[in-house]
DNA sequence: GTCTATATGGCGATAGAC
DNA sequence: GTCTATCGCCATATAGAC
């Protein structure tokens, strides 16, 4: 109970709006969203909007920041483990289906955003520390440990990240053509994923290792 | 020279055009695309694009059938192709990568359509005589002959389409954070990944044959 | 904190001169 | 066929009542 007799501000009703946020910007794009559609989604009036952001392009900046912070630590926290490499691969890749499952829409986020402000996620990944260089050379040494030659680890994470994203980022075409449009066939197609792709890819160095025994 | 004196139509004025508005689409997206940019980047007056397509619309309409119109013939005409399945796989993969090579914006555009109007990409799949099921049904039975056990085509596609599409769609980010931004150093990536991917699956398919032979 | 009403600017579209 | 000028709409943003 307040002093006074105003309403108590809704406490989630930021959150909420963040989360709407995110939705339709995915859906839209930063420019095909319109204010309107976001208060729509979260169920509060329009200039409430402005009332907690200030402007749109504010609550874009707040949302892709949070988006932003949800992706990062599942990469790299990973990436920094001391598990060798074959099971950390197949951890990356099962936190990252999984983070995609349950928000679906980041990856077209990101992506309508790369296109629009390229330098923007860039910065994001150096003020986190994040060392592109000493990564990629510690990737190749482990590679080559692991037996797989000297197979470029960017081909390898263009593999990975390929296979993982392409579900999500095509779904609504693929879902259509491939599942005949059957949304829970699609769920279990997603689940199915986080197990197909490690295999796929355990499958390859498999290949790889009788490749390089001859 | 014209009976009258007006000025001959330039003749590839539609054309550039549509090539102009295919590129800020695929940058900007249906929404955020204004007339404005497009005129700029086809390097004609705004006014004209109205003179020539009426609408933003009918104008995105004519795009998108045109884009549609380059990829559909590389998926299927090699898909329905005679060779064995290995091969038809990395004939696949070469000529769709030689597309993208040639028409980078084409991802983009495509994803960022889908998720506007779900529908009108498998319209247009349909109007093809485009038959889901029994590509489904024979890819099926050819994994099968080929000894890769009862792996399900939807996966190996989506490895495949995800493989070959990650670098083109998340561009941008990914050779700024892996490649320093090297424009040519990710030219020469994006020309081994019409050797790598087919290889990369051909070793999983070796995997596999060990696997099942045990 | 939340609403209604309104100011301001930008964009698609068209009319009409040349 | 191409341009300039302009109309009308719609979205963002704000002012101000409650």
């Amino acid at each position: 109970m307040n002093e006074n007799n105003q309403p108590a501000r809704e406490p989630d009703t930021e959150k909420r709006i963040l989360e709407a946020s995110a939705k339709v910007f995915a859906r839209k794009g930063k420019q095909g969203a319109r204010m309107q559609d976001i208060a729509d989604e979260a169920g509060i009036n329009r200039t409430l909007l402005h009332y907690y952001f200030r402007s749109k392009d504010k609550l874009f900046d707040t949302v892709f920041e949070m988006v932003f912070a949800r992706i990062f630590p599942a990469m790299t926290g990973i990436m920094s483990s001391e598990l060798p490499f074959p099971e950390r691969i197949e951890l990356f890749i099962e936190a990252y289906t999984e983070l995609l499952r349950e928000n679906p829409f980041l990856p077209v986020f990101v992506f309508q955003e790369i296109y629009e402000d390229p330098d923007r996620l860039l910065k994001l990944f150096m003020s986190k520390g994040f060392d592109p260089e000493s990564t990629l050379a510690q990737l190749r040494s482990e590679i080559s440990t692991a037996g797989l030659g000297d197979m470029d680890p960017r081909h390898l994470f263009a593999n990975m990240m390929g296979m993982v994203l392409f579900p999500f980022i095509g779904r609504p075409i693929f879902q259509a053509i491939a599942f005949q449009g059957d949304k829970d066939a699609y769920e279990e197609f997603l689940e199915e994923r986080t197990s197909h792709i490690p295999q796929f890819m355990k499958l390859a160095f498999i290949g790889a290792g009788v490749q390089n025994q001859k």
